[in-house]
DNA sequence: TGTATAAATGTTATGTTATAACATATCAAT
DNA sequence: ATTGATATGTTATAACATAACATTTATACA
């Protein structure tokens, strides 16, 4: 688990992320444009899954997006390349955590902080519960709600 | 996979799980009143998930019901008590497919003919995920949205 | 049997999330 | 420059959900 919940140097951890996205929008002749860049820095200021009308808050801050509208296609266009994840516990959104690689996420919401984490062994997974019914999946959603280590105040082996 | 997928006699699938439910109620010192009876039969009319404005319009056509607390309290109560649940996907409801077992259900939505299938080896798996990052999970919520494989057409072993 | 307590229901009002539909502007290729 | 595709601006409304409080009904037990 790449471990948004432990303390990190979040400067790079963002820094990182929108180079990673930038450069996935330019091979991939993607439009990171003013309102969609400006959403993906909201979405990574904090580990943490956001509204779509807590964006629009902030987008209207800057004057970027004034209207429901506006930050949904910006929150889509994020979801749709891999570069953010719609958390459907929450309806809510958080910034993907490497953006680069093609995966079906796990999310992990910690109840406690609020963060929620990423990990990427779902699709195999999905494939196997899928196998016994002869089910075809297009899309998995797996999600946990709990605590995090950190929340809990425990060590690693308990 | 239980599959209610497949053409099967509903009456008596429905029959089942209303009798299981009702003896659960009864064993468990739970009131399952009217409109709790009714919103669960309404659910169990087929395998589709139905959102809480769906049931209200059902339950207010048999006067029992015709505001959305009165909706959302019944199906609240079913979701609950493992009588039905709650799909996170499409803001929806589906009747429980074996509501006796205490189970996380993964559920198997398919886009074609929009049927919901369930099946209960979730919450193993959400511990083995789980373990390697030390979080600790409340309630884990798995589904899949693809085809059938009915809708597929396709035979048993390809 | 009356009364206390808890559980369920009734009701108003409003909060929250999301999209349809259509107009306008900008970009990218020729 | 023109065109076709993509993105943005805007209005309006749809769809989902709950807070808060009043009233009724069930249940327990004095």
């Amino acid at each position: 688990m790449q471990n948004v919940f432990a303390p990190h140097d979040h400067a790079s951890c963002t820094q990182s992320a929108l180079t990673t996205v930038e450069r996935a929008c330019a091979e991939r002749g993607l439009r990171l444009t003013p309102v969609r860049k400006r959403t993906l820095e909201i979405l990574l200021e904090g580990h943490h899954a956001l509204g779509a009308y807590d964006v629009l808050q902030k987008l209207s801050d800057d004057g970027l997006a004034d209207k429901p509208p506006m930050a949904y296609r910006a929150l889509n266009f994020l979801v749709e390349h891999g570069f953010a994840h719609r958390v459907e516990r929450l309806n809510a959104y958080v910034a993907c955590a490497h953006p680069d690689a093609d995966h079906t996420p796990a999310l992990w919401i910690c109840s406690d902080c609020h963060k929620v984490a990423e990990t990427a062994q779902a699709a195999e997974l999905g494939q196997r519960l899928g196998q016994d019914g002869g089910f075809s999946i297009n899309t998995l959603t797996i999600e946990a709600e709990g605590s995090c280590q950190q929340c809990r105040g425990e060590s690693s082996n308990d």
